[in-house]
DNA sequence: AAAAAAAGTTAGGTATACCTAAAAAGAAAA
DNA sequence: TTTTCTTTTTAGGTATACCTAACTTTTTTT
């Protein structure tokens, strides 16, 4: 029954709706974030609130019903064992899983999450470090801090990312930054933000605040 | 570009061809296959012809091009991996394959199929021991028959096996059981698919369904 | 060979899910 | 407060892929 624009309309609605701690989710930041033009997501917005998985008032935004959260919380699951399975089984690389991962969202069998999710050890968190819901809608909670939160001398490790974009992937991994690496904080510029750190076998690194913007850390 | 129900009618038409030895498949019998009726059958097969997917004539039913078998095998390969990876890696059952291969075939990422039969070392066979054709469309020759496919009093002569694992090739030491092997099926049991087979000088043995899985034959 | 039956096709309709262009509603500026 | 601009919606169109009903072609029977 629920169909895979439909999934793809709640998925959005869902992370813009806790991306930006701010209640409705407007037609052309969903059409933006979708690919797609605002007169066609009005359709399907009204489509939706038939449904009752959405509350939609012309001109002022939706927001998910507690149905619809939870079919939004079904896809993301979903995505999330995938994009483990990808990395942890297939050897994907982090910049490699998002794109499969949103194939395989979309295959509507309980069974098949069910026994995969039994496959890989029942995982709470994806490669990116992001919570993977439970069967009930349940999502765990992480204690992870922004690197960018952290003052020298702080020692954390990397235990995930706020942002899934390819480059952005592929641009860690060129500063080898992974999951698990070690790091101290040594020194953060006063002009533009940028810190240096130390990270795994003694090597110094510099990057960016809008880097360490989007890292995910647990501090030691 | 390839669309699930371009998919899904190129690989009706090519079981369809290859199950009856001949020639033409009719729109009747494809849309019995499909579960849809012979109308809708009709305007599909007219824009896959095209495509240049099939040939069409009306009234004369339909035949693959070399383009459309192509395209068929790609979907077959998937499916026969995604039923291997099913009951290889998942744990399914038997029965549980078939409808949950047939979402993951429709999976469309090269990589994915590539790296997936690389974690499943590219088998040869999916688990009811039809072969899996490679990214060329090639369809591995097989005279061979699963052992487990025989029934009483089938004589056989063993060929190979599917799997590589050494504790299942110590196991078949154990048993006797070699490349070449002659043998004779006595008895399947009902209650767990066990075979009672007569092998090479006369002796007795009883293997189970597992094992006979395993183990491709040539029927003599 | 004509009539009857079966098989297949065309015509026209539905639902999904997208689009563009024009109209309307709401927010911001003069 | 009226105009302007932005946002959103409605109206109408497209493509896919199915449907039913009516018609045509082929095959079979009488």
């Amino acid at each position: 029954m629920p169909s895979i624009s439909e999934d793809h309309y709640l998925k959005s609605i869902y992370h813009l709706t806790s991306r930006k701690k701010r209640k409705p989710v407007f037609t052309n930041e969903l059409a933006q974030a979708l690919g797609l033009r605002p007169a066609s997501v009005t359709g399907m917005l009204q489509r939706l609130a038939a449904q009752r998985l959405l509350h939609y008032r012309p001109y002022q935004g939706v927001q998910l019903t507690p149905k619809g959260r939870l079919r939004a919380l079904a896809v993301i699951r979903k995505h999330r064992l995938w994009e483990y399975f990808l990395v942890e089984k297939l050897k994907f690389r982090w910049h490699e899983v998002h794109a499969v991962a949103d194939l395989l969202e979309h295959v509507d069998s309980d069974l098949l999450i069910h026994r995969l999710d039994a496959y890989l050890g029942y995982p709470k968190l994806d490669p990116h470090g992001d919570p993977i819901p439970d069967e009930n809608g349940h999502v765990p909670a992480t204690g992870f801090l922004l690197l960018s939160s952290l003052r020298p001398p702080a020692q954390a490790i990397i235990t995930g990312v706020t942002e899934q974009h390819p480059a952005f992937l592929h641009h860690l991994e060129r500063l080898n930054l992974h999951r698990g690496t070690r790091l101290q904080v040594r020194q953060i510029s006063e002009y533009d933000g940028s810190m240096d750190l130390l990270i795994d076998p003694s090597q110094p690194l510099t990057i960016s605040r809008q880097t360490a913007d989007q890292i995910l850390v647990n501090s030691l």
